[in-house]
DNA sequence: GACGTGTGTAACCTTCACGGTTACATATTC
DNA sequence: GAATATGTAACCGTGAAGGTTACACACGTC
């Protein structure tokens, strides 16, 4: 199964928001934290904002901020906001009925995808922005940085 | 995150042979109930014959069959069997190594997604391909159906 | 051993989704 | 009004995947 990385630009981007505490963060800075061109960056805030999970403002230095406490974000949520496809993929086309087989294992499919699809998100629930936010910081307690005052500069 | 339809087509070729008791099924026959090209389905049959999930024989009369008891096959070995990669992707490239967040997502991210793979494979082992046959051949108990007879030689 | 049957696999095509990019209208702040 | 920043349409290039053709090889039968 191929994947998009959406799901994974949108954590990036809402655990910068989060680690920004209220401070607004413009597509073009977030774009340069992933990466990526600031349009991509965009389309996620738009979804993000749909979701319910960030305020977007316009206009000279504004920018986007978190619409609730990073602990209050549960990863499904930011799942299902970015990814509306399902994980999985059933039959191109639809399976000969004239066999047994072929006529009823759609419906079997579904099921087991459903199933798979709940046990994966309910695993994504278990953590929340802030969890993320948590490990991410703990690297300002590592040894053998050299670059920590510019980086939390840049960040 | 977009999919592809061989796990599908896998459980849908392991039913067909689980149905089959013992007897050997050509690519051509589960072409015909998957209705798709004899060349998917082999391509298919080789990733699931290294698996150790079925045998397949060569020659005139011959084609493949279960390797063990459809109850001893679980989905998880059939997802593992024919989706080589991961549910998930990171960053397509690397993120702002001079951003604290860019510097440690792909960490906390690579921790994420393989939690929710296991839960993902976790839950698929659940199920085995006696489950799967069960809830088809359930079919056979349904009233209405004005093809059973036939359905059951072709498929 | 020759022949028919069926697998294994390479090669190629088409389609499609996705990230990336450009361009521009719109909204907000100063 | 100027500068800044979002929202979105439009397009491109790339890569993955299913589908298809073609052919070499293996096995069983006669």
């Amino acid at each position: 199964m191929a994947a998009s990385c959406r799901f994974a630009f949108a954590v990036h981007i809402l655990a910068v928001l989060a680690s920004k505490g209220g401070q607004g963060v413009t597509s073009d800075a977030l774009a340069g934290s992933v990466n990526t061109n600031p349009v991509v960056i965009r389309r996620l805030l738009t979804a993000l904002n749909r979701a319910g999970l960030i305020d977007t403002k316009k206009g000279a230095g504004s920018g986007s901020t978190l619409s609730r406490a990073p602990g209050e974000i549960s990863l499904d949520e930011i799942y299902r906001a970015t990814e509306p496809a399902p994980a999985f993929a059933a039959h191109p086309h639809k399976p000969n009925v004239r066999c047994l087989v072929g006529r009823n294992i759609t419906a079997v499919l579904d099921s087991v995808f459903a199933s798979a699809q709940v046990a994966l998100e309910d695993e994504l629930g278990r953590r929340t922005l802030a969890d993320v936010l948590t490990t991410v910081t703990d690297d300002l307690a590592k040894p053998g940085r050299k670059t920590s005052a510019r980086a939390r500069k840049s960040a």
